[in-house]
DNA sequence: TTGTATGCGTTATCAT
DNA sequence: ATGATAACGCATACAA
């Protein structure tokens, strides 16, 4: 009552749009449609009580004015900003940009944008996330390792927070990922099963949980199966890394290993490029390679990987299901979802025929 | 002075924290330290004006409490976000996860975040547009098409606008872009003097100007060395559409042309795969193929593609500065930064000595 | 259904 | 250097 907000739609100072033109808010509108402010907010909210004819004026003013309703006042008073961000670690891998883009997809079907943290490492995570803070997202989808002290500070800020592809720490927190223990499993067993005695692993680099499931895994049922321990060599998830490694495993072995089990496609790869053109070894006659992700080069005809497909259309829309529903509903329940790989042949390895051999099943060499 | 802005440090309501605990505020952090808020507020604001000893204080209890500065607060009075709107049309194309992590790790550099706007398709740059003036975002990176009106908003909202590897059709709008055009000549004058004739193109999709561009200069610099116009098929970057694209060149042609130029970079290397694999043709002993972008596979040893590359680093900075610079000083002079692209030679296309060859000279085949 | 009044959490403008 | 106070632009409880 005191200052009747004026609504200025003349500068204050005496330039004209000079500097910076004053934005349309939703009082000019008000002005403009002759109603008051509150009207005009309720007509922008989805179930909103107004006449149709005070809807029609408004919106009718609001076009005239090209008024758009700003998201950060909006998000100050009702808490919710409709940004989620996703901390991913490395774009250039191949198989994040794709994980990125489901997510992106899949979050605004619900209403979400991404606000994208792209880290060079995924060591690198702790600034990420004091910026994170600042910015007011309703939720996290994170693809990056965390450590529980990270975790912890989600919960006492009441940032609901989903990881994607990553094994927390046997916390209770929310996660959408591929049981990577049973794909690997999985590929020992077929390996061996075609006949495969010495193994080798190129693996993925230290910071990476998924590498390290993968090769545990792998380790664990050669154990079983009673073949010798493999050569493990460390990788960096790129494509030179991949030959690296092959070279490696050869130095360190002494001899050409029945077959390379890759941490990821790009490395496998790289270590088939490296056999075939640079050490001419037959592959998959006399080395089997396989990898892990099934991005899309390894469906080329040029490589037709033997790997490993996640399927990550159907990863990324539960992370972003749970997403939101953790932010609709305060719900602290976790809850984790776990999808399984699939097997993908290629012809990049030496393969018995899959009818007769059952899964899991110990299998003599 | 009416109310003391009480801080309640207890919910209103009884249950503890059972739905959603209360924020942080500058005013506890100020209750805290013994300090009034706008004390607080100076702290966390770069060049202002503390003593040492209330900044301590101040810092100190901000720590305890876990303070962060609210974002969406700040901007409504700052009118600045520090986000980036980045908007990109198709993560799945290997070239654009490059562009997005670069202009990512630049515009963090200059304390931007980025809001991702990922499209299905360029054509989807409408809806995504209206998300963007309500976020209210510094500034936008846009590596899509944009129209005349697109462009005409941006103006009158005065959203500095960048576009990135898109040349705006003719308007005084700030970019950063690569000559394709002076790359495709190149290349073509390199293919021409090498003693190619026939030519062929697998163009890319019809909304991609960068596309058009390509191909339109290899069209301009054939006919300028008096060679026979190219075969055109039409073909939509990805990877089937390369090897889809060659077969209908030699379904049109009647015969495999001497050289096919190929839009993007996978799109070259789905159409080599389908002569080497598929056709059996040798390339390049009888077919050369080339492409665009130099994305990571190109190089690898299964491909080793003839390509040009673009300089993404230098671009993605160069980007960041110009839009940065907008934003810092309301500068609305429009500036086109244009580099040119490096030809890779590889060893998918039969070239002749370079030293030989000076870039753009007429040659008789 | 509509209008009034208040608050969201910060920065900016003043005095002091 | 510090504190009071007024925006920033919107949503919402409440009164009408």
């Amino acid at each position: 009552m005191k200052k009747a907000k004026p609504s200025p739609s003349s500068p204050p100072c005496g330039h004209p749009a000079a500097h910076e033109a004053r934005r349309v808010t939703s009082y000019d509108v008000a002005l403009a449609a002759g109603v008051s402010q509150s009207a005009v907010s309720r007509c922008f909210k989805p179930g909103a009580s107004v006449s149709k004819e005070t809807y029609a004026r408004v919106m009718a003013a609001a076009a005239q004015l090209d008024y758009i309703p700003n998201a950060a006042a909006r998000s100050l008073i009702t808490r919710r900003s409709n940004m989620v961000a996703v901390v991913i670690s490395n774009l250039t891998n191949l198989y994040y940009p794709e994980a990125l883009s489901e997510l992106s997809q899949q979050l605004v079907r619900h209403g979400k944008r991404v606000l994208l943290f792209n880290l060079a490492r995924e060591a690198d995570v702790g600034p990420a996330l004091s910026d994170i803070w600042q910015y007011q997202v309703d939720g996290v989808i994170a693809s990056a390792g965390l450590s529980d002290e990270h975790i912890a500070e989600f919960e006492r800020r009441h940032v609901p927070l989903v990881m994607f592809n990553r094994a927390a720490p046997d916390q209770r927190v929310n996660s959408v990922l591929c049981d990577q223990r049973d794909a690997s499993r999985m590929l020992v067993s077929r390996l061996a099963a075609a006949g495969h005695r010495q193994f080798a692993i190129i693996d993925g680099p230290a910071d990476s949980s998924v590498s390290a499931e993968r090769r545990r895994a792998a380790c664990e049922r050669l154990a079983e199966l009673g073949l010798p321990p493999p050569v493990v060599v460390p990788g960096r998830y790129d494509y030179s890394s991949g030959a690296d490694g092959l070279r490696a495993v050869i130095a360190e072995l002494g001899r050409v290993p029945d077959a390379v089990i890759c941490g990821n496609d790009v490395m496998a790869i790289g270590c088939l490029d490296c056999a075939r053109h640079e050490l001419g070894i037959d592959v998959p006659g006399r080395l089997s390679v396989a990898g892990f992700d099934a991005v899309e080069p390894s469906n080329w005809l040029s490589y037709n990987l033997t790997t490993l497909r996640q399927p990550m259309q159907k990863m990324a829309a539960a992370a972003a299901d749970l997403l939101v529903n953790l932010i609709d509903s305060h719900d602290t329940a976790a809850e984790r979802r776990v999808f399984s790989a699939q097997f993908i042949a290629g012809a990049t390895a030496r393969l018995g025929a899959p009818s007769l051999l059952p899964k899991a099943q110990p299998l003599a060499a």
